[in-house]
DNA sequence: TGATTTTTATACTGTTCCGCATAATATGTG
DNA sequence: CACATATTATGCGGAACAGTATAAAAATCA
């Protein structure tokens, strides 16, 4: 006798029969998006070295050898986690930044949502992924590495257009410069991922951003 | 016999005859403040949890032992190095904050230090401690954390004088915000130390400081 | 029903980890 | 010289670690 918790039938994880044709073996007992959702979240808090696999293991409900059939070794889950947080940092804001409204109020919704992300208030807030942990593991793992260079540009990029097409419109003065000011928009947002991660309370990150937004939108005199 | 390899007489540490009396045992076969610098190093790079002791007894020639009892255990021995970090980076800085020179000659040589200091360009770049290490085990560690908070808040000030002389010196509009200019010179020093971090080529770090500098020193129009 | 397939459950392996105990070594002191 | 002191050298002990092997369990298929 080896299993020791005789569970009643694990309730099929998900129904989903719409697509799903039929499931050949044994049904899973966790769904893997939960379950990424739920390495993330270590991940975030602990970092990569911190975050052992019993961790992760506890965390998602799956034991060892269900997380590496489904996400390959813990490097491959950070992997997974990070993008997954991506996708979900990226989501979150793409309808802001693909609004139409007026430069200043597309910066104070984008600031309000990644606030929310990092954290900023909670008793343990997270920070930004990219900023506070893959950061650090950039250095000695290639695809990591980029993967953050291409996050940063991303962020930069979509900055980027925000202050072009506000300066079409303009609410910018002539001689703005979007990629300057796209780079200021990022660097204020990984000095509030930072300052939130030390638990600087919400309100001060939210002067920060305010005096940030006030500087870059401010009209020519 | 325990003892393998027999050193010749592993040559007094440092003389430093001057205030010494005379120290009594076994002469120390390190210097504390060269194998504090190594640890530092170490910790940079690979952050708390990736850097084992074995690591640190390499690198900093001590064994186990000696490293407790010059140091205490490993968390300590972190902190240890991180405050080291912060004077160092201090002592880099603080002749420029203090030096009158025009706003913009400082803000440059502050960054370019920065640079130097975060390790732009090079093949390990290792960042900022405060930004990309510390900040991560700020959760865990409220001492951690609270070195984290002042050396933000540290930088800030320091910022925020260099822009009030500055303004006071008729080289800022009458309605800068030394403040808010501080947290975007902050800011600025953090995208960097991220991004030198993900090895962003020093000639780009050095454009985006070019350009924030360029916004923060504008005069009025 | 019995065979097949997929997942779960448990335990094992070998390594690495941190902290410390013990003993050897090198100096100053009486 | 013998003794006290301070440091180094080695290695132990128990825990945690990542990854995997093995077997039981739960489903479908024939």
């Amino acid at each position: 006798m080896v299993q020791k918790t005789r569970r009643p039938p694990p309730a099929p994880a998900k129904p989903d029969s719409a697509s799903e044709p039929k499931r050949r073996g044994r049904p899973r007992a966790y769904e893997p998006d939960v379950a990424l959702g739920r390495a993330l979240d270590l991940f975030r808090t602990s970092g990569f070295a911190a975050t052992s696999l019993d961790d992760l293991s506890a965390a998602t409900g799956m034991n060892r050898p269900s997380l590496y059939g489904a996400f390959g070794d813990k490097r491959e889950l950070y992997i997974k986690s990070y993008a997954r947080y991506r996708e979900t940092a990226r989501a979150a804001m793409a309808d802001i930044f693909r609004a139409q409204l007026p430069l200043k109020k597309r910066l104070e919704r984008i600031y309000r949502i990644a606030l929310d992300i990092y954290g900023a208030g909670d008793a343990q807030p997270q920070g930004c992924f990219t900023v506070l942990t893959a950061a650090s593991e950039a250095v000695s793992d290639p695809v990591i590495r980029a993967m953050v260079v291409d996050s940063l540009a991303e962020l930069d990029k979509a900055f980027a257009s925000c202050f072009r097409s506000g300066k079409d419109r303009g609410e910018l003065p002539e001689d703005a410069d979007p990629i300057v000011l796209s780079q200021l928009a990022s660097a204020t947002l990984h000095t509030i991922a930072i300052r939130a991660r030390a638990q600087v309370p919400r309100k001060e990150l939210e002067a920060i951003v305010k005096g940030a937004i006030g500087l870059m939108c401010a009209k020519a005199k």
